[in-house]
DNA sequence: ACATTATGAAACGATACTGTTGCGTATCGA
DNA sequence: TCGATACGCAACAGTATCGTTTCATAATGT
């Protein structure tokens, strides 16, 4: 025998990584990023502060910043509500509703701006955000849309992407250009549907 | 006789400040901004480099990194293709096909995500872009919808941000979000905006 | 000519972060 | 108990930028 073998790898000898180390760290960095403080500024020195731990225990897991960011905002999971309402125009209130809300978030705003900005210079980043964090919303609300195709409440030639991007993005857009002090009206979720439905509906 | 006033402002007295080491100054912060650096990441030693210029010639005008910041983006109009065509169908698609046409530079990227991101550290430079940048352009996608909803090609109710809403949204969504690699349709204006029509005209 | 102000270049001390190393301690398997 | 590894902490030299100052020179008005 030569160790105890609990799974099928081999525990290396010695004192074993902390997980609660590790996971401080990356609730530090999002912390971090969450206040605003863009990857390039954000520093290991910062994070270990505010983790409260050594910058050795940070440099032995991770050896660039960008992939400890990388591994931080692939632990974000988004939150999706339960999409199996009344009908489609529920449930496409319902998770603009979800949208919005999360978007009042500072923390939220933050993330969402690096995410955006971090095509030009760390596409790695981007395109994991985009699969971790992106990719299971849309496919929340592709599936609503194609629900509808297919029951009858919108037209079966609905070009289900383009649908996708209008109602996203015109939630977007509204979060993004309207003053930010501005307050967005409260029924923007149920504006943006309806008015979206008008050409999403069959003749 | 205190002085030739060509002006009705006194001109002080010595040497006068060039204004070629303004512009070039500001070319220099817009051309680094262009390239993907971020605002905290933008020295004034960088500016002044690439400007050759001293960096003595920039503090004497500018007191904060924000506000030369602010000035340079200021100092940045957006392309606004005259908007009196055949339809109210070809003044969209012209409009979005410029925007998707300045988007395909890495410049006008890297500078959008800045202004986007803005609000939640420099509200001034925010609100200062939106002025500049932004508003011009709503102003001339909202004239075209007017226009429709007054000789009937648009519905006399339409809600005209809304509109506008969805039709930027859209483009913005489908330009940040599919990838950046992945080529967008060449005819992605007119998608969006025969999409969008659908339910912008009158019953 | 002369006063005045601006210019580009260089150097300053101060601050912050980098990535690495050494230290004493803690936690594991054998 | 012992070897091995991770831990937090502190210090290191190296680099970069900050905002300021000094300097000789250039450009303007009187």
């Amino acid at each position: 025998m030569t160790t105890q073998q609990t799974e099928g790898v081999a525990r290396p000898a010695g004192r074993p990584r902390s997980e609660k180390a590790e996971k401080a760290i990356i609730d530090a960095a999002l912390d971090l990023l969450g206040e605003g403080i863009g990857v390039p500024e954000l520093s290991i020195e910062a994070i270990a502060a505010r983790a409260g731990v050594g910058k050795t225990t940070i440099y032995r897991r991770w050896s660039n910043k960008e992939d400890l960011v990388v591994d931080a905002l692939a632990s974000l999971k988004p939150p999706i509500p339960p999409l199996h309402g009344a009908s489609v125009r529920d449930d496409l209130v319902t998770y603009l509703r979800v949208v919005g809300e999360e978007s009042r978030h500072m923390r939220t705003r933050c993330i969402m701006n690096i995410a955006m900005s971090a095509w030009e210079r760390h596409p790695r980043l981007a395109e994991r955000f985009q699969a971790i964090a992106i990719e299971p919303r849309k496919a929340a609300l592709r599936a609503v849309l194609q629900r509808g195709t297919e029951n009858g409440e919108l037209r079966s030639d609905l070009d289900i992407e383009m649908a996708m991007a209008i109602l996203s993005g015109a939630m977007l857009w509204r979060t993004k250009w309207s003053g930010e002090n501005a307050q967005l009206p409260g029924d923007l979720p149920e504006q943006i549907v309806d008015e979206a439905l008008r050409g999403f509906r069959p003749r």
